[in-house]
This record gives structure tokens, C-alpha cells and sequence, in this order.
RNA sequence: GGGCGAUUGGCUCAGUGGUAGAGCGCCUCGUUCACACCGAGGAGGUCACUGGUUCGAACCCAGUAUCGCCCACCA
């Protein structure tokens, strides 16, 4: 670091302040380039973090501040440690979030169907009951110009907080690399077969009118009822079912119960008749079907939840689908619905929402005479899109899909072992992620139905009908990267021919958000496009996260790197707890719990909220209470101020560390440097500040209380106490530097040169040298004598000025000697005259403290 | 239903076999010679419960309870 000096080495201030360190120091950091990546430097000297791109359509809440912090505060310390640090940064702005953000904020939905419109503007109020529909260009358009602006928010606010990122990595999931990116990843998927398209039923949400992942799924209580619903055999009495959606009676297949149900035994391999339409419909047997649960015979319909797609598919039933993609009842009437009463009934729900369907279907089993009783209100588990707002329906669609084990024992085995070869920090951690892999039941679903993200780099052929040929892709060669299939065209064809017969149509689906992202380690290491530095960062050491993402980014990230480059994608897992409200209940815009990042700092400072942050262990959810953040303020505080009172003691050229006092010193801070750093080598961050800050404040209100006269005085004594004081606060600033990095370079900058970010992280050896064979002790019994000639005085009510004619400590043998050994030291602390030392007793007592009376 | 975690002073949390700890809050006191964005001192806990192991348990074992999170095919 010879070749970087300070702009002009500031004196010290009268007066020193935390205000304005963070402008101050983050444009130093920025004209220095105090934090950017070498590459020169090979795999094994390089720390490499795999940093979660955030979401950029989404607002920062202090739980984002606190779980960037923690990786930033291990950054920091690698890089002390002197190892490269590849730190990058990314903005997610691709994907649904980013195209809701865009409805709201300008109005404006997109229509695909509508042509570019070069001369558009947006609208200047928007209404958002009213979407103006705008063309796929446009949309797009006004997502870039909107994530833009969000991108500048966060960069500013990370800066702030002090992220010691290398900006020169930053990278977004939408621009043309992350595309290109995504888009080989996906096609080598595809050659070796991982990734594959399927007509399959699909989990399905009807507001956004998308496909969905498992990994998306939130179950949550939801307010039903269950309706006692008679179907018909002939020449015998009904048979009663209980469902929660009777407007799904039009697409029974089959009703089912279990194989050892004696009550329905006699019905299996018959047929019933259902209300009202009158299909008739096989009853059949399954495990699944459980006596207990309302009548012990359910419906099976095409479909109305997971179980009924298990049922279709195991029993091979047909398919009668009644819901459409925008979770309305099909307009046409179904073939299968041929009586009168059925058609005039279909009539009645034709087109209506499944709400208001049911309503008018109940109403005509009611007539009917086919619901028995009225319908029971209850409350009960519905999934539902974790975004979303209404149910999820099931529909049969044509998707793309990439395998994880969710459908083959011997990949799930596969992917359960990439998540043993990794670090897990908390360990505990790792369960979730076993738990998830192994519960898994399918393969992972990455199309889906939006605009504004990375479109599948495939298109299809049309047969002479015009039908797409499915099942042989035409895929863009990797070299083309990235390709729009809307635009671009393939191979051996030509523009005119799209939408043929004969010709050719691009694949119309964009990604999965999580489908570019679990590229993260890659897009940010260049993949393919510079061999070069891929190879000096990947696979990278740590992967940061919070634990609600396990089962999606984390997952995803493990999956692709096992394929594509058959390893993990990272040595080690990094979990982050959530800050929770001081009720413990998960911050969320909706409960209006969001403590807003940019007050506190404004109010206490960003070292003050890193402190915070790095209070909270990993993995561990913290409440959110604000007084914590003054702790950590009055610690910044402390540093400055005792920082520049040790400063007023230069270390005369040549000083020894003489006195056992100053050694002990010196010999416990060793023990401290040592634990700090197997704290941090370790990721425990907590540890390392806490032992950090407890020596710290016994640095300030006992040794520098007890040294104060010897290093005003001169000598060797004084030489000595100033030697120590020096080297004791480099050695404390460089443990601070990693969770404040603000005071400690303000503070560094009074007398160091270069920046303390790039200074060596601390060792115990040359400490352990200064302070040779002394008990390392002597600093906490000399301390606890001088809290007893305090105490007497604080007993008195007096000042801890106030003058002591006389005192005595008594003590067994070997904690006297050590009080024996700083004596001096002790009484002009205590400013006590004539100090009596007594050998004896259990412990160390002060008594007899003899006080001056105050003159005034 | 399965898994994971937690349960220690009013609050937030350390503490994995040897006489209960920290910070905040509270109480008392003290000012300007580094720091009032301060300093000193003090009070405050049968370590959730029940058994067991041990010379000795907050800690190890078995079980119970409560809370939280994750997962599950929840007519």
C-alpha cells in the first residue's frame, strides 16, 4: 500500500465528530479504488462472494442493511487477512416484481398483441384501475427506465452503509451478458437433457396469469366451506360427497375412496351419475383417500388441487378441464355436458369467475335437491402464489421445465450430497435445505407466462397446419447469445415465414427470475466470456443469504453448478437471520412494521447500524429496537474521543515496553487478537466483536485511567505507557475496522498512512513479544482495586477526584504482588497518598479508604 | 403429521461439566484537566418443567410444556 497516501493527513480535530465520515470516506474509498479487485491474483489467494443480487423493485428495509452488512463486515476481514476479495454487486431487476412495480407506478399493463409505439409517453396520473395496455417494447422500455432509477437508490444506499463492493463488477440480471448467460446455461441444460418441455398440469395463478414453481408456493388460511353434494346411482340410494368447490362438479372424472373403506367397497369398479349434469364418472379406489375425511368418497376433478392431479395421473383418468388462464369458467359448453339441465346450468357459470360460479352453482344444487343440508363454513389451508392474491388453480399447460429430483431418486440422492459438501453457517441450516431437496414433487418449472425477462433462446417449426413441432426445438447456436426469438430468427429461415404454415414461431415464455439468478456466481464471474477471471473465482467461497431464500436462490444455484460444472457453487453458506419487529413478527409493507434504512442512518450513523447488525449471530432473527443503535453510536463515539487522547501521547523513537502493567496489556489484547480471528475465520462476526469491544471499554476505563499520570509524566516509565497505548490502539482499530469501517479510517487517517482497509488484520505473536512472561492477569486485578477505592468514593457521594489520605488492599498472595507491581499506577488512578498492601484473605478488598475532605 | 431452533435478571442476548455473565433499562452519585453522544457505584435471576447420569448440571441423556420458523397430497 506505499503507493497511496492520504489527500493531506489531517491534523486532530479539537473537537472530533462522527458527522459527515460516511460522504467523506466513501469518496476517498471511490478515488482510490481502495476496494477494487485484482485479478492478477490465482484461485487460492482469492476470497470469492457469490452476493445476492437484490431485488430492485422492491424497498429496502433495515433487514436487507443488517444482512448486507454481515457479508461486507467478512469481506472486510478477508481482505485484512490478505486475501483478494471478489466482492461483487448485482441489481435482480428482471422477472414479475419488476413488471408489477412498472403497472403501478406508470398505469400501463402489457398487451403483446399491440405494436411498438415509438412516440409513446406514459400516462401523466396513472390509474391503476384503469391499465393503459401498451406493446411488449414499450412495457420493456418503461422497465428499464424505472429499474434505472431504482438502481441508482440502492447503489447510494449501499455505499453508504459502506459495502466495501468493487462497483466495477456490477451487473444486472436483464442486461445482455446476464441474458446471454442465462440463455447458455439453459441451452446446455437442454443438449444433456436437463431441461425439457412437458404439456403437464401446472400450478397456475390467475391474477398474473403465469406458471408457478413449488419453490413459489405459500400456504395460507383461507375462508371455505364444505358442501354435502349427492351423485346418483341407479336403482340405489345416493352417494354423498364433501367438496370445498362444487363449481368443479362439471369436471369430475371419478369419485374416490379408500381400497380398505368397507363402506364403499361395493361401489369400486361402478359408475355414479353427477348432480345436475349428469356425467357419469367410474368410483374408484386409492390410497390416498382418506375414511376420516368428510364423507370418506372425494371428488377427483381436472383440477382442483395436487391431489387431484396425483389421482389423475396414477389412475390414469381423462382430462375435464373446466377453468381457463383467467381463472374464469370456459365460455363454450364442454362436450362432455349434453343434457338439457346440465347445458342451462353450464349457462349459468359459463364465463364467471370460480367465486361467482360456485355461488351460481350451489344455488342450482340447492334447487336441485342435490345439496344436502346448507354448506358448513370453515377455514383451511389453500396455496396460494407467494406474490399473490386468490388461489392458485391447476391447468394443463406446455412449460419448461429443468430436473432437481423432484422426479428421480438418484439425482435427489445427487443434490442431498452437494448440500453436505458445504459449510453451512449457522450448521443447522443445512436441514432446511436436506428437508426441502427431499420433499420435492417435481421437477423445477422455469417458464413463465411475463415479458420482461429472459426469453427462452428457442423457436418452433410449423408443420403444414401451422402447429408448432414441440417436440424439436430450434435452438439459436451459443455464439448468437443473446437472441430474441420474438425478433430474431432461426437458422435457415426466414422473417417472413413466421406464424407459417411451413415456417417458424419464436418461443413466446420469458424465464423464472430465480432461473437467471441461480447463474449469479457465473454472471459475476464472466462465465465462457473471460475463462480467465471464471477461473480465479469460481467456485466461490461464500454464499450469503438470507434462510427464506434457501429453498429458491440457494437451491437453484446448487442445481445449476451441478450440472454445468458437476461441483457446488460455493465452499461455504452464509445464512442471515431476518430483523424482525419488537413483537417478532416478520416486517412486511402490508403490516406497516418496515423500519425505512435511511432514518436510522441518518439518525445514528452507519457505523452505528453495521455495529447493530454484526450484534446479530448468523442465522438468528433479531428484533428491531432502536436504543441498540446508541450503544453502538457511543462506541463510534468512544473511539474518536479515546482515539485522540491516546494520540496526545506520541511514543518517544525508540520506546521499550517496560512495565508489567503496560505488558499485561499488551498480553491480553494477544488473547483478544487471537480469539477475534478464530471467531472470523470461523464466520461468527458476533464473537469477534464482542471480545473486540470488551476489551475495548476496559482499555479505556481502567488502563488508560491508571496509566493517564505515568504518560503525562517523562522517562522510560512514561515511554513505556506511551509505546503500549499506541500499539494497543493500531491493534484495536484494525479489530474494529471490518464492522466500523468509518471511525476506524477517520481515526487511522490521523496518523497512519493509506487506508486501515487495507492494513494487515492483527496477529498475537509481536504482541506476545512485547509483553514477555507477565501474568496477563495483572490488568483485571489492579482494575478491581481500583473499582474499590471508586466505590468507596462513589459510597461517599463524593467525586472520583476527591483526594485519598490513605487505603488499603488486602489480597492473597499472588494477586498482591501484581497489585504490588502497578502500585504507582493504582494511586494516581485513585489518587490515593499512602497505600497499605495486605496479604491475606480470599479475594482482593479495598478497605479503609481515608478521604480528604474537599477544601471548598 | 415431519423437521429445525428457542426457553438464563424488566428487555436483548452470551455462557457445552467446576462458586450465575454482558449491554440496555432502573436506582444512587459525580461535571467540564480525552469523552455529557460522559464517568463511577449499586440493586435485580430457584438458568421453562420432570426424571436420569455425575463427586458436581444452565450445560450431558430421556421425556414434558410453551413459543417461533421451515416443510407436508390440507375432498
Amino acid at each position: 500500500m506505499s503507493g497511496m497516501s492520504n489527500p493531506s493527513p489531517p491534523a486532530i480535530p479539537d473537537k472530533p465528530s462522527l458527522d459527515g465520515l460516511e460522504e467523506r470516506w466513501t469518496r476517498v474509498w471511490e478515488e482510490q479504488q481502495t476496494y477494487a479487485f485484482d485479478r492478477t491474483k490465482t484461485r487460492d489467494q482469492v476470497f470469492s462472494i457469490d452476493t445476492p443480487p437484490p431485488t430492485v423493485s422492491g424497498s429496502l428495509h433495515v433487514g436487507h442493511v443488517f444482512s448486507y452488512t454481515h457479508t461486507d463486515v467478512i469481506a472486510r476481514y478477508q481482505r485484512m487477512s490478505g486475501r483478494e476479495v471478489f466482492y461483487p454487486m448485482g441489481w435482480d431487476d428482471n422477472g414479475l416484481p419488476t413488471e408489477r412495480r412498472v403497472q403501478n407506478y406508470y398505469g400501463v399493463r402489457c398487451d403483446p398483441s399491440l405494436p411498438y409505439d415509438a412516440e409513446f409517453t406514459p400516462p401523466e396520473k396513472p390509474d391503476p384501475k384503469r391499465q393503459q395496455p401498451i406493446s411488449r417494447g414499450n412495457f420493456i422500455e418503461l422497465c428499464e427506465e424505472l429499474t434505472e432509477q431504482d438502481e441508482a437508490v440502492f447503489e447510494d444506499m449501499w455505499r453508504r452503509v459502506g459495502l466495501s463492493v468493487d462497483w466495477s463488477t456490477l451487473y444486472t440480471t436483464i442486461s445482455d451478458s446476464s441474458r446471454a448467460v442465462a440463455q447458455r446455461g439453459f441451452l446446455r441444460n437442454l443438449a444433456r437433457g436437463e431441461a425439457y418441455l412437458d404439456e403437464a398440469p401446472t400450478l397456475w395463478d390467475v391474477t398474473d396469469q403465469t406458471a408457478i414453481a413449488q419453490a413459489e408456493l405459500e400456504d395460507r388460511e383461507h375462508a371455505g366451506a364444505f358442501h354435502r353434494i349427492a351423485f346418483h346411482r341407479d336403482g340405489a340410494g345416493p352417494v354423498h360427497v364433501e367438496t370445498t368447490r362444487p363449481e368443479l362438479i362439471p369436471a369430475v372424472v371419478a369419485l374416490v375412496a379408500h381400497p380398505d373403506d368397507e363402506r364403499y367397497q361395493p361401489l369400486f369398479g361402478s359408475t355414479v351419475h353427477s348432480p345436475l349434469f349428469g356425467v357419469e364418472v367410474p368410483v374408484v379406489a386409492h390410497r390416498l383417500a382418506e375414511p376420516e375425511k368428510g364423507s370418506g368418497v372425494a371428488m377427483i376433478c381436472t383440477f382442483g388441487d395436487v391431489t387431484d392431479v396425483v389421482w389423475w395421473r396414477e389412475l390414469r383418468l381423462p382430462t375435464r378441464t373446466v377453468i381457463g388462464r383467467d381463472g374464469r369458467l370456459h365460455r363454450d359448453t364442454p362436450t362432455w355436458i349434453t343434457s338439457d339441465v346440465g347445458q342451462s346450468v353450464w349457462a349459468q357459470m359459463a364465463g364467471k369467475t370460480v367465486f361467482s360460479a360456485r355461488e351460481a352453482i350451489v344455488a342450482a344444487l340447492r334447487d336441485s335437491g342435490d345439496l344436502e343440508g346448507e354448506p358448513r363454513s370453515i377455514s383451511h389451508q389453500v396455496k396460494f402464489y407467494e406474490r399473490g392474491s386468490k388461489p392458485l388453480e391447476i391447468v394443463s399447460t406446455r412449460q419448461w421445465y429443468i430436473r432437481n429430483g423432484g422426479r428421480e431418486e438418484t439425482l435427489r440422492k445427487e443434490l442431498v450430497a452437494r448440500g453436505r459438501e458445504i459449510t453451512w453457517v449457522p450448521d443447522y441450516m443445512r436441514h432446511r435445505y436436506t428437508n426441502w431437496v427431499e420433499g420435492l414433487n417435481g421437477d423445477w418449472l422455469i417458464s413463465r407466462q411475463r415479458f420482461f425477462g429472459v426469453p427462452f433462446p428457442v423457436w418452433y417449426s410449423l408443420d403444414d397446419e401451422g402447429e408448432p413441432r414441440y417436440d424439436t426445438p430450434l435452438v439459436a447456436p451459443e455464439g448468437s447469445l443473446p437472441v430474441d426469438p420474438s425478433t430474431g430468427v432461426p437458422a435457415g429461415y426466414r422473417e417472413d415465414q413466421r406464424g407459417r404454415p411451413g415456417g417458424f414461431v419464436g418461443d413466446p415464455d420469458v424465464m423464472d427470475t430465480w432461473a437467471t439468478s441461480s447463474l449469479s456466481p457465473q454472471i459475476a464471474g464472466r462465465w465462457e466470456t473471460d475463462p480467465d477471471l471464471f477461473s480465479r473465482v469460481f467456485p466461490a467461497d461464500i454464499r450469503p443469504q438470507a434462510h427464506d431464500i434457501i429453498r429458491t436462490w440457494l437451491f437453484a444455484t446448487v442445481v445449476r453448478s451441478h450440472f454445468e460444472h458437476g461441483t457446488v457453487p460455493w465452499s461455504h453458506a452464509a445464512i442471515s437471520g431476518f430483523v424482525v419487529d419488537p413483537d417478532r413478527k416478520k416486517m412486511s409493507k402490508s403490516k406497516g412494521n418496515v423500519v425505512v434504512p435511511s432514518d436510522i442512518l441518518d439518525t445514528y450513523g452507519s457505523d452505528a447500524v453495521r455495529w447493530r447488525a454484526a450484534m446479530a449471530r448468523p442465522g438468528t432473527d433479531s428484533p428491531f429496537d432502536e436504543a441498540q443503535m446508541k450503544v453502538g453510536r457511543r462506541l463510534a463515539t468512544k473511539v474518536l474521543n479515546a482515539s485522540k487522547f491516546v494520540l496526545s501521547f506520541p511514543a518517544p523513537d525508540g520506546a521499550q515496553v517496560s512495565e508489567a502493567l503496560d505488558r499485561a496489556l499488551l498480553a491480553g489484547l494477544a488473547d483478544v487478537v487471537d480469539t477475534a480471528t478464530e471467531a472470523f475465520e470461523a464466520f461468527d462476526y458476533t464473537r469477534a466483536l464482542e471480545a473486540a469491544e470488551t476489551f475495548f471499554w476496559t482499555f479505556c476505563d481502567d488502563y488508560l485511567e491508571l496509566v493517564k499520570d505515568r504518560a503525562y509524566s517523562d522517562g522510560p516509565a512514561s515511554a513505556s505507557a506511551r509505546a503500549a497505548l499506541t500499539t494497543a490502539l493500531d491493534v484495536q482499530l484494525r479489530l474494529f475496522a471490518p464492522i466500523m469501517p468509518f471511525v476506524t479510517e477517520e481515526v487511522w487517517s490521523w496518523w497512519q498512512t493509506g487506508s486501515v482497509h487495507r492494513a494487515v488484520w492483527p496477529s498475537a505473536g509481536p504482541l506476545r513479544e512485547l509483553s514477555g512472561d507477565v501474568d496477563p492477569r495483572m490488568l483485571e486485578v489492579v482494575g478491581a482495586a481500583l473499582a474499590g477505592v471508586r466505590k468507596a468514593k462513589s459510597q461517599a457521594k463524593v467525586s472520583m477526584r476527591t483526594d485519598v489520605s490513605r487505603a488499603t488492599v488486602s489480597a492473597p498472595t499472588a494477586q498482591l504482588e501484581l497489585v504490588r507491581a502497578a502500585a504507582a499506577d493504582l494511586k494516581g488512578a485513585g489518587r490515593v497518598a499512602t497505600l497499605d498492601l495486605v496479604d491475606g484473605g480470599d479475594s482482593l478488598t479495598v478497605t479503609g479508604v481515608e478521604l480528604v475532605p474537599s477544601t471548598s
